[in-house]
DNA sequence: TATAAAAATGATTTTCGGTTTCATATTTAA
DNA sequence: TTAAATATGAAACCGAAAATCATTTTTATA
């Protein structure tokens, strides 16, 4: 099984892209969170450690990391577009908490196969899917 | 059954809002039509009629329009927010072709019973579900 | 190793929707 | 008819994404 840093190389050598310190400490960064991070959340932890890396290069390095199938986009629908590692988990859905913001994850094949049939019977060729289900999560449903 | 001007009219009232010859205009255009419509949409088909109705009546009628209940948002990922008619259609699911931008639609009450039930696991309060399917719709598959 | 072309960086600007503001017009209850 | 409240339309404002640009870094090759 392949590393992501791998996973980056084999993507920036066959699209004739350079390596560079600062992607690499990025991915650092990126790969050491469980949480859907949105650019500036991942700026902000990069800072931390490599306070001279800059907004606009955490911004490309996420859209290279997507495109490189490093970063699984997540978006919940407030204009933030967030990612997470998408080696580490297998493509899931959320359960997004309108209250705290909170994001519960489920994995269900059976969902993903129906959605799949109806798509089927319309000739879509289906590439990607994304079910959010937006309500109050159990912690928030206990204090009100 | 109520029609959509009445809908309005009853929330209206109960939200101690006054009528406007704009907005029931504005509400006649998006009757009119069985797209998803973003306030520019909106906007360029209402001009054709009533050129003097302006963008922030228009954006802000379809708010309104969503609030009582006759508009239902949908958001494609593109970060516009477009709108339906909420009471001809019920909720259903979209399979969005990533070439030429067209919209087919999808009903499946087991696919949103088995998200039911997987929230439920998670003890979590559902009120709102997203499922989006993007792909290649027929027309663009035959031509490629 | 030295060179030069190409890509990457970081600060800044631009873009593009959505949203708010404000002076004026319209609606509606009394 | 009047006055309070809401609605309107133009314009300003906002925040995140995307583009721009002068400078730096990488990398292939001599
Ligand atoms: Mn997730
Ligand atoms: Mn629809
Ligand atoms: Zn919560
Ligand atoms: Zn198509």
């Amino acid at each position: 099984m392949k590393t992501e840093l791998e996973y980056l190389n084999i993507y920036q050598k066959k699209h004739g892209l350079k390596r560079s310190r600062q992607r690499n400490r990025i991915l650092e960064i990126f790969l050491s969170t469980d949480r859907h991070v949105s650019a500036e959340d991942l700026l902000e932890m990069v800072k931390k450690k490599y306070p001279d890396i800059g907004y606009s290069t955490v911004y490309r390095s996420l859209n290279l990391f997507h495109k490189a199938g490093i970063a699984r986009l997540v978006e919940i629908g407030d204009g933030v577009a967030r990612y997470e590692n998408a080696l580490k988990q297998k493509q899931h859905h959320h359960l997004i908490c309108e209250n705290c913001g909170r994001i519960l994850e489920f994995t269900d094949p059976k969902v993903d196969e129906m959605i799949e049939k109806n798509a089927r019977k319309k000739k879509f060729k289906v590439t990607r899917r994304r079910i959010d289900v937006f309500g109050l999560c159990d912690r928030c449903r206990a204090q009100k």
